[in-house]
DNA sequence: CCCGTGATTTAT
DNA sequence: TAAATCACGGGG
């Protein structure tokens, strides 16, 4: 039985305060709820875990060095656009690009708590593991929710398939999400680099993601 | 720990 | 043209 979205929930209102930088996005991020509707149907859960991706002068960023090719495009968009890639010739990635246009900063989402959908979103994921496994990973929850590369570049401020709905009404307190450093990144970025702000930063080890404590849906 | 997988980037 | 890389996930 599909789900009629023309009910209270679908007119949510939308979070679109993506214009900041991606550290306060990030925070921001948390607690808000990620949507995807396909064929009237919505998939959504809970944003629990991101990473915030800081542009020109992180090393470990697409757009690092400015550096500007047809797969980042995306990530030189207005806030509020999506920037999603492929990698590891299986996965993809879902990105909240931040700040304006030609910063080249984003936020990775990392994680979701399913709330929406649940079926239609484990007949998607190739091993249907328990429900704390369906969307906790960024290769996990793009799988979950059918996000490819059709949408790179959509504006989730406007966008019907993909958008983020308003949730928390206001920030997380700091008391309720950790910080730690990012996963995955090649450990050569721990050397210390000049950014452009002239001082001396260590991107392997810098404090940049952020998820919900305690929460059993972080990856 | 290791490997599948293939687009993208970088080196030659 | 070839090699290396990769913001990962699944299996042992």
């Amino acid at each position: 039985m599909k789900q009629n979205v023309r009910n209270s929930t679908f007119f949510a209102p939308r979070f679109t305060a993506m214009d900041a930088d991606p550290i306060t996005v990030a925070r921001r991020l948390l607690g808000q709820r990620l949507v995807r509707v396909i064929d009237g149907v919505r998939l959504a859960g809970t944003i629990v875990e991101v990473e915030a991706y800081l542009g020109a002068e992180d090393r470990a960023a697409h757009t690092f060095g400015g550096r500007r090719t047809v797969r980042n495009e995306a990530m030189y968009l207005p806030g509020g656009h999506a920037y999603v890639y492929f990698t590891y010739g299986m996965h993809h990635c879902l990105n909240v690009v931040c700040g304006r246009r030609d910063e080249g900063v984003a936020v990775l989402v990392r994680a979701i708590e399913p709330t929406e959908g649940l079926d239609e979103m484990f007949s998607r994921r190739v091993k249907a593991g328990r429900l704390e496994e369906l969307c906790s990973g960024p290769g996990r929850l793009t799988q979950a929710m059918a996000i490819g590369r059709s949408l790179n570049g959509v504006d989730l401020r406007t966008s019907d398939e993909l958008f983020i709905e308003r949730q928390a009404s206001r920030q997380l307190p700091q008391s309720a999400f950790v910080q730690t450093r990012r996963v995955g990144l090649n450990r050569s970025m721990d050397e210390s680099v000049l950014g452009l702000s002239g001082e001396f930063t260590n991107w392997w080890r810098a404090p940049l993601r952020f998820a919900m404590k305690g929460n059993a849906f972080v990856s």
